[in-house]
DNA sequence: TTGAAAGCGCTAACAG
DNA sequence: CTGTTAGCGCTTTCAA
């Protein structure tokens, strides 16, 4: 602990320890240079192997730690990247969250959350200023036109997550296959007519499950209608349970968990049972899916998984020299979880 | 210093574009020096106003945005803050995070989070770990030891969200008067016993709780035992309702909702009918309070504001050249929402 | 394999 | 009020 004197520095009053060491300090005290000190840290099999491990002895010793901003600023490189979601409450980004961020920490990199509110403007203002902060963007899903997001593209390296737009990375968790599990359970409590409760307009997995959903439902036979669109979120329960009770479907099926707890509460209020007069499915299986009234039936992924696999692509095309190449779409698979919600259609009145 | 050319830069056949704009492009362009841009950008009143609009003009029409990395090298502060999080997936921290989010970007800081998932030692490896790449914390419900948070205090402004430390700003949703209307309740249907299901040893608000729950117990009159600990998990709810059940104890209060609502599933399972054999009471008012069965009394606060001030209170302090002087506590009020988990007391077996 | 030296983009004295 | 001139801590040629 050779201690030097820093006397400027060192005031031992201030609150404010005198100065985090650098590679100065560093170099000065392995006697070595700084660039030395800098390649053994950064390009170790470029130095020799005991000039480095002295280096990264004396580094020990002083408390060193690298400056992320001093280190950014030469090469382009943030190692920050940021993660843009609609709705922070809503449950069903909790393990979206968790996983990207869990998967950021082991690449050694900071994750930037921001809220979009469901809203493609503010979805594009905090893209357009956190793009100076980050090497790229995890948008999960996303509100904004194929366009915009094109052109975000071209500058930064961006991983889609419950979105495929073309030439881009993306993670998705089955809506296709998913769908079709619901419409099949469905079918084979004897339903044959379901209503589809839909999210925004602009939610491409949305637009995707209504696709496989009718599709899975002409193949079997079953009519179904689209309604709505209702905002994704409990608030919008009301709306949609009406509007589904008025269709004379016998089974209902929300754009996403949230709108179906809504739906079931309001559905209780007016005395509409479920799943004796009428079943409900929904989508994701958030936390409380488990425990409403009655446990809803809805389609689970493995969400932490899918922030966890975007994050990953991420960190990929990071590394990768040549753009297109790293492009990859992954599908997560899904499955149906069964609970009180559904069961046999009523009879026909 | 004329219109130098950087023909490498401007390959236009790449992906990405030549190259970001900067304070020289913008001081060449306008015919000032690189300073005189610095300073219209961020000490506007030391810049003569026509020149400052020249400036900013320029800067607007080549599409310039300051480098926060280059920004930060210098002067010592990064504009990023941390929040730390016990649970990410638990409900009750999405208020804060919202609010802790918005506040932040409100402030024009940059917020990044972790999850220490419940453990002092990741939380500190956390801690450590993001130090150099911020300028602050906000830590919620932390569950390191005071002397640590101390010591991080010595080298960065720290803000505590639910917990109180000496010479530390706080934010804390009261857990004494909250307490003390819980048992008030309890009394007023005619409760004279109360077991308490306690959270971790090392949650400050779970040691405060249960001192305001005891203390309001006795001063009513009724009876109050303390058990656990418990995860603050809905998994830990068998255990907790098993023990609560065991214990004789007319109305359960549990550390938080999460305890609560997995407690009721249990009690459900056992055939214990509530509230009319036992009554429940939670602490958060999280999602899906209101939808359990039967929907949970709970104790409820302004947790997205809590997150707004705990951040709102960093800025300041980061703002602050003294240290000590900026150190505030504020106590946000709490309020009972009664729902269907409480009732009278069932008569003495 | 190593060192010297030139930046990276911005801020901050210090003159003028 | 504005320009000159040093750095900030690190990476990266380029020589040696």
């Amino acid at each position: 602990m050779v201690a030097e004197e820093h006397p400027d520095r060192t005031s031992g009053n201030s609150v404010l320890p005198p100065r985090r060491p650098t590679i100065y300090d560093v170099a000065r005290e392995a006697g070595v240079s700084t660039s030395t000190v800098s390649r053994a840290l950064s390009r170790p099999e470029r130095v020799n192997a005991a000039t480095r491990a002295h280096v990264l002895t004396v580094a020990e010793r002083l408390g060193y730690a690298a400056d992320p901003a001093a280190r950014s600023i030469g090469a382009g490189r943030t190692k920050t990247a940021a993660l843009l979601v609609p709705d922070i409450t809503n449950p069903y980004f909790f393990g979206i969250i968790r996983g990207g961020n869990r998967e950021a920490s082991a690449a050694g990199i900071t994750l930037v959350l921001a809220e979009t509110e469901e809203s493609p403007d503010l979805e594009i203002r905090h893209a357009e200023r956190l793009k100076q902060n980050v090497d790229g963007f995890v948008l999960a899903s996303s509100r904004v036109p194929d366009e915009h997001i094109q052109a975000l593209a071209e500058h930064h390296k961006l991983v889609m997550l419950n979105r495929e737009v073309d030439g881009l990375s993306s993670v998705v968790v089955d809506p296709d296959d998913g769908s079709r599990q619901i419409v099949e359970h469905l079918a084979s409590l004897g339903h044959r007519s379901l209503a589809y409760l839909a999210g925004p307009l602009t939610s491409w997995l949305g637009a995707r499950r209504w696709r496989a959903l009718s599709a899975a439902a002409q193949s079997l036979g079953l009519t179904a209608r689209r309604l709505g669109p209702f905002q994704p979120a409990v608030i919008s329960g009301p709306a949609a349970a009406d509007a589904g009770v008025g269709s004379g479907a016998t089974a209902l099926v929300a754009h996403n968990d949230l709108l179906a707890i809504g739906m079931l509460q309001r559905l209780a209020e007016r005395g509409v049972r479920v799943p004796e007069q009428v079943s409900v499915v929904g989508y994701d299986d958030i936390f409380g899916a488990d425990f409403c009234s009655p446990p809803l039936t809805t389609l689970a992924g493995a969400h932490e998984k899918a922030g966890r696999t975007a994050v990953d692509l991420l960190v990929a095309a990071l590394e990768t020299r040549d753009a297109a190449a790293s492009v990859r779409r992954v599908t997560l698979p899904s499955h149906l979880v069964i609970r009180a919600s559904t069961a046999a259609a009523a009879p026909r009145a």
